[in-house]
RNA sequence: GGGCGAGUGGCGGAACUGGCAGACGCAUCGGACUUAAAAUCCGAUUCCCGCAAGGGAGUGCGGGUUCGAAUCCCGCCUUGCCCA
């Protein structure tokens, strides 16, 4: 066991400091305390979902970070508000109430505590007098007032939609929550059940949605999963006749309108109301009912499933036409078309697509080439950068990218199509049948249909169960309450029922960072003036896993409450990143089933707050995966141990060496530039390397060793205080200026640079930074090893880069 | 199948915008201190040849561009994440 200084009593120390200070609390405009001169700084981290597992060693990873990046805000003058709260609906908790009969409340209660707990002892800067928890109903009562708003706007709606239905936690997932076609939660069976569902209109909101993140500093790999995620194409609605009926026509999309004379057979999604209306024609009527029915057990992942078979059937007897070429053409129905996607139905150009090419391979259908530079019988040809338009009639002979253009102004002119604009993206499913959500605040009253409940009867609070198993036909445990269930409605007086499904738990994260600005505001879900002041968020870091979800749910709930005033900013988040996750010591993910979790209590207990906290951001990049290493905390332990032995070698009249200064310069600039760049680990790096100088040295002047515990502060806040202490400071560290590098002390007199003989490093020579291209040839020419080398050989060329290196290219 | 990353010593990882590969730490080995050990300190540590000076090879594999490539280009292999 590591001896040295005592760690637990330092840590302990600070941590009450702190907090008999209120050394971290964030001040409002107009609280005691505010300081006008100071521009704010808002950090956020995600808050955590307070498990009854605890705290594990990923979740500090990115608080560890931005503390330090608050820290550093601090120090450099900025009004921080760096707050923590508690993510806390959700199934673990519900599946533990389940199990146990304990109330989730009660759980939630103590695995917060628990959570508290765990954190304090890392240190966090955190304003913990902003704590929010989304269970409580002074909090929820405003996540039901928002959903109110969307009702009342027109972007929540009931509807009837086939649900992925698992059937071990029987509840209905959200598309993203399906993995694979199996319960992300669970990995059970996922099927498919119709349902009434609860429904947010994020679709409205998806060309802002990708328009705007080009006003945003997100990382560019974010910004792509979310333009990926929400799927933008741009295209051509066209509508095709059906031989033989004057009004039913056959809507298709399609992203590529200059294939339109290329169409050989048309498809239908096996949903598509067409089928079902044109099944009396069908002279295989039967035949095609059997297939629908097939197809509905399968799940959209299978029937997409690329490698799979291609399954369809055609509708014997039953024609389209086709508007440019007036050609009839056969109508099939396949389950490689979704209803969900586009218009439910396409135009099928094997020649040009991938799987239309497949299926007509498979089902003896012609293959038609409308544009050259491929072998449309070997392959469809889809690459649209190169060939010509050809069997196409106007088109003939221009590229795929004029043809496009040019075939919808035809369509459109003619008027059997449009321009349109597709998205991936699908409206937000909004209920669970779920007991530990927040009450959905609606009411189905028989005469007057669903009825919002006032304003003034929020927050609409959980009633207390007897059991919080869901029913057996999936009905929300609400349900079963008939004295909840049963009300009166709002607006007529008369007898009405209560929504009983509850909201997912991605509606109390989508405005957590608000509420935070204002937490115990009971008026409004925060002061106008406080959202003024602190948002947009300035830096916001969370996991790769929310960048699809979370961030386009938050995004969406922002936008919407810009539009109708609340906020003042249309993006939420100014800056975002991400960190990598934390892998187990064998490399697999960090999991209770693995039996691979580490607890942070025992390292801190082991090797103290400052260490773990170093090891975390020193351990690696922090934007990638990395497998935690126990052993690799000693390092840090040691690391900080010979702070306290360097300590004793500080004195005021000290000389300040030259290299030292240069050193000190260097680190300060390094250090302050790797934190912004979140290269935490090299950060840490120059810190140990300006370390291993300082005790190469007599006596540690004091002037520098004060600059370098500033520096010292955000990444091991415990230590760098105790230490200023014994200096004699009566204030704290971290309320000090961050340090400010000369960049006059930086430089060197004289540089060293690499001198290579045909390729080959073979010589250094020592120049003056300020060397001219003539003097450092003349320099490396001059050197002896470098003549060695050269021998009687002619010079053919001398590459010069000042500062650089030297590269000298002899004759054979 | 598509998109985006990653692959560097025994290990985690450094390396700005094409310019001295291996910073910093772990582990290991040697030495000092010690009755002994722990802790600490000093030194060594990419591989091969060599007593040494020095030389050769080297950043997943195969090519290419360049005076110069871990870094750029082409083709592979492995792996992670996201999507289908």
């Amino acid at each position: 066991m590591a001896k040295g200084y005592d760690f637990k009593g330092v840590e302990t120390k600070w941590q009450r400091y702190w907090e008999e200070h209120e050394s971290f609390r964030a001040h409002n405009p107009g609280e005691a305390g505010f300081d006008p001169r100071k521009p704010k700084y808002y950090v956020l981290i995600e808050f955590p979902y307070p498990s009854g597992e605890g705290l594990h060693v990923g979740h500090p990873r990115s608080y560890t970070a931005l503390d330090c990046v608050a820290r550093k805000r601090r120090m450099e003058g900025y009004n921080v508000l760096y707050p923590i709260g508690w993510d806390a609906f959700g199934l673990p908790t519900e599946n533990y109430a389940i199990k146990t009969g304990v109330h989730p409340e009660e759980a939630t209660h103590r695995n917060i505590a628990n959570f508290r707990r765990q954190l304090k002892r890392l240190g966090f800067s955190f304003d913990w007098s902003r704590e929010v928890n989304t269970t409580d109903p002074s909090y929820y009562k405003w996540t039901q007032w928002i959903f109110l708003k969307l009702w009342e706007k027109g972007l929540a709606y009931k509807s009837e939609m086939p649900i992925n239905w698992c059937e071990s936690c029987k509840v209905g997932l959200a598309n993203e929550e399906v993995v694979n076609g199996e319960c992300e939660r669970c990995g059970g069976q996922v099927s498919r059940r119709m349902r009434r569902q609860w429904m947010l209109r994020i679709t409205q909101y998806a060309e802002r949605l990708i328009d705007d993140l080009d006003t945003v500093d997100f990382l560019d790999k974010i910004k792509m999963q979310q333009r990926n995620w929400m799927g933008r194409s741009t295209g051509a609605e066209v509508d095709f006749r059906i031989a033989g009926e004057s009004e039913k026509k056959l809507r298709i999309f399609t992203t590529r309108p200059d294939t339109l004379f290329g169409v050989t057979y048309m498809v239908l999604a096996p949903e598509h109301p067409l089928v079902k209306e044109l099944l009396p024609r069908c002279q295989n009527a039967q035949e095609v009912r059997g297939y629908v029915e097939a197809a509905s057990r399968k799940s959209d992942f299978e029937r997409t499933e690329v490698a799979k078979e291609m399954t369809g059937v055609e509708m014997k007897g039953i024609r389209v036409l086709n508007p440019a070429t007036q050609k009839e053409t056969p109508l099939w129905v396949a389950d490689y078309v979704l209803i969900s996607y586009g218009t439910g139905a396409i135009m099928a150009v094997p020649g040009h697509d991938e799987r239309d090419w497949r299926f007509a391979r498979k089902f003896g259908l012609p293959i038609v080439e409308v544009i050259s530079g491929g072998n449309v019988a070997e392959a469809a040809f889809v690459d649209i950068d190169k060939g010509k338009l050809v069997n196409s009639g106007p088109l003939n002979g221009l590229r795929p990218d004029e043809a496009i253009v040019k075939m919808s102004e035809i369509v459109e002119r003619a008027g059997y199509g449009n321009l349109s604009v597709q998205y991936k993206l699908r409206d937000w499913v909004f209920s669970r049948q779920r007991y530990w959500g927040e009450p959905i605040p609606m009411v189905e009253c028989p005469a007057c249909g669903w009825v919002p409940l006032p304003e003034s009867a929020l927050p609409l609070t959980l009633p207390k169960v007897e059991k919080y198993q869901a029913s057996a036909t999936g009905e929300s445990p609400l349900s079963l309450i008939q004295d909840w269930v049963q009300t009166t409605c709002p607006k007529c007086g008369g007898p009405a029922k209560r929504e009983t499904d509850t909201m997912p738990q991605w509606a109390g994260s989508s405005w957590y960072f608000l509420r935070y600005c204002d937490p115990k505001n009971d008026k409004a879900m925060a002061s106008r003036e406080a959202l003024d002041y602190w948002t947009p968020v300035d830096w916001y870091n969370g996991g790769m896993e929310h960048t699809t979800l979370h961030l386009l749910y938050s995004r969406f709930w922002h936008k919407f409450l810009y539009d109708i005033g609340v906020v003042p900013s249309s993006e939420p988040y100014k800056k975002r990143t991400s960190h990598g996750l934390i892998l187990g010591e064998n490399g697999e993910k960090m999991s209770k089933s693995r039996g691979n979790v580490v607890n942070p209590d025992e390292m801190v207990e082991k090797f103290g707050a400052d260490s773990f906290r170093l090891y975390e951001m020193f351990m690696g990049a922090f934007d990638q995966p990395i497998p935690w290493v126990t052993s690799g905390l000693v390092g840090m332990s040691r690391f900080l141990n010979r702070l306290c032995e360097l300590h004793e070698k500080v004195s005021a009249d000290a000389p300040a060496e030259e290299a030292t200064v240069r050193l000190l310069h260097q680190t300060i600039q390094q250090v302050g530039e790797r934190v912004e760049s979140m290269k935490f680990n090299t950060a840490i790096a120059s810190l140990m390397t300006l370390t291993n100088r300082f005790g190469e040295e007599e006596r540690i002047r004091r002037e520098h060793w004060e600059i370098f515990l500033r520096l010292l502060s955000p990444f091991a806040p415990h230590l760098a205080e105790e230490l200023w202490q014994r200096l004699g400071h009566a204030s704290p560290v971290a309320g000090e200026a961050w340090p400010a590098f000369d960049p006059a002390k930086v430089r060197t007199e004289e540089i060293e640079m690499p001198v290579q003989v045909d390729g080959k490093l073979r010589a250094r020579i020592r120049v003056s930074p300020e060397a001219t291209r003539e003097e450092i040839e003349r320099t490396a020419l001059a050197d002896e090893h470098v003549k060695a080398y050269l021998g009687a050989r002619e010079i053919k060329k001398v590459v010069v880069v000042p500062g650089r290196m030297v590269s000298v290219v002899a004759g054979r």
